[in-house]
DNA sequence: AAGATTTGACCGTT
DNA sequence: AACGGTCAAATCTT
């Protein structure tokens, strides 16, 4: 992955506008279909309009990663990401058996918080299969929260330094919903994660998309580098604790996994999702889509920004106009 | 036996 | 000091 030239990234940035462009027509299409999907809108179907968005999008993402990625990634707190794989300042890393000289000795994990970070949120039905292989490493009650809150964190810590980590807290909502908190890239690739997402092959299925950050400005786009769009197919069983309460509520829900980092660094990894029984899995930002009514739900969510002034939200008009 | 989960303790931040 | 995130020994699962 080389970052293109002077000339190169103009002619990219124009490509970008033009897909950015390209998906904004058709999501219009789109909105007009669906305030009126009486009428009858040529060969043109929602499905397809929806995969020329996502299309558009996807192509446009890669892009700009592509020639942004290293000031995208150049914050601080993805610096402090990608050292900790290396550094030997996260304790954590430098083997798992820290045996107990906890006592004495300075603090025993000498462990600094993550903060800065970049951290995305979903809320979800259900608890989130994402494709990643998560590890649980602790649970906590919360304050002014009825269920506790599970601590993942990625699999691959420590053979592919992996800092990716995610909390899950059940809401106490009528409908509980879980409320998903990504934090940091995945730097491992997980073979499971198939390239492709094809919304045409999931009806009815809902994919939120949201993010948030704690940094202090504007929230820079995760790199979607390849953008690979995953559809889960593998189920794993949501054995939380506490967060099984879940029901059978439709089947699986699709999520795209940003790929938060570029991936020529990590080489080829791990398969499924180890654990047996109850890791479950992940995303990291979620989209969601639906091809039904929740769709709005999805979009109503997005809120990022890409380095680099473009806006989400200019740029897709995605506010509540333009839900059905 | 290896790897995952549980859970109380530790530690940083507010 | 309270709260929340992480560690790591003990325990469980495969």
């Amino acid at each position: 992955m080389e970052s293109p030239g002077p000339e190169n990234s103009s002619i990219d940035l124009k490509k970008a506008a033009d897909e950015l462009v390209r998906g904004r027509e058709s999501a219009t299409q789109l909105q007009i279909i669906f305030r009126d999907n009486t009428r009858d809108h040529g060969s043109v179907t929602a499905d397809e309009l929806i995969a020329r968005i996502l299309k558009s999008f996807t192509e446009a993402i890669s892009v700009l990663n592509s020639g942004v990625s290293s000031e995208v990634f150049g914050d601080p707190a993805t610096a402090e990401a990608g050292l900790s794989c290396c550094d030997g300042q996260r304790t954590e890393d430098s083997g798992e058996k820290r045996k107990k000289q906890v006592s004495t000795d300075h603090r025993r994990g000498g462990y600094k918080r993550r903060k800065m970070l970049e951290t995305y949120i979903s809320t979800t039905s259900k608890p989130i299969e994402d494709g990643y292989s998560w590890r649980k490493y602790g649970q906590k009650e919360i304050l002014n929260a009825k269920f506790p809150r599970s601590y993942f964190r990625c699999t691959h810590r420590h053979d592919q330094g992996c800092l990716a980590t995610k909390q899950v807290q059940k809401t106490e909502d009528e409908t509980p919903m879980y409320r998903t908190t990504y934090i940091g890239h995945h730097t491992c690739r997980d073979v499971l994660k198939a390239p492709q997402f094809l919304m045409d092959d999931i009806p009815g299925e809902c994919l939120v998309f949201g993010f948030e950050s704690n940094l202090t400005t504007k929230q820079e786009l995760p790199s979607f580098s390849s953008l690979p769009y995953i559809k889960e197919e593998y189920k794993e069983k949501a054995a939380f604790t506490d967060l099984t309460a879940h029901d059978n509520q439709s089947s699986s829900e699709y999520f795209l996994l940003p790929d938060l980092k570029p991936l020529e660094s990590s080489g080829p990894t791990s398969v499924l999702p180890s654990t047996p029984g109850s890791d479950y899995g992940d995303v990291s930002g979620v989209y969601s889509c639906c091809s039904h009514s929740s769709f709005d739900m999805g979009i109503d969510s997005i809120d990022c920004m890409v380095d680099g002034s473009v806006d989400f939200d200019d740029v897709f008009k995605f506010d509540e106009e333009i839900l059905f």
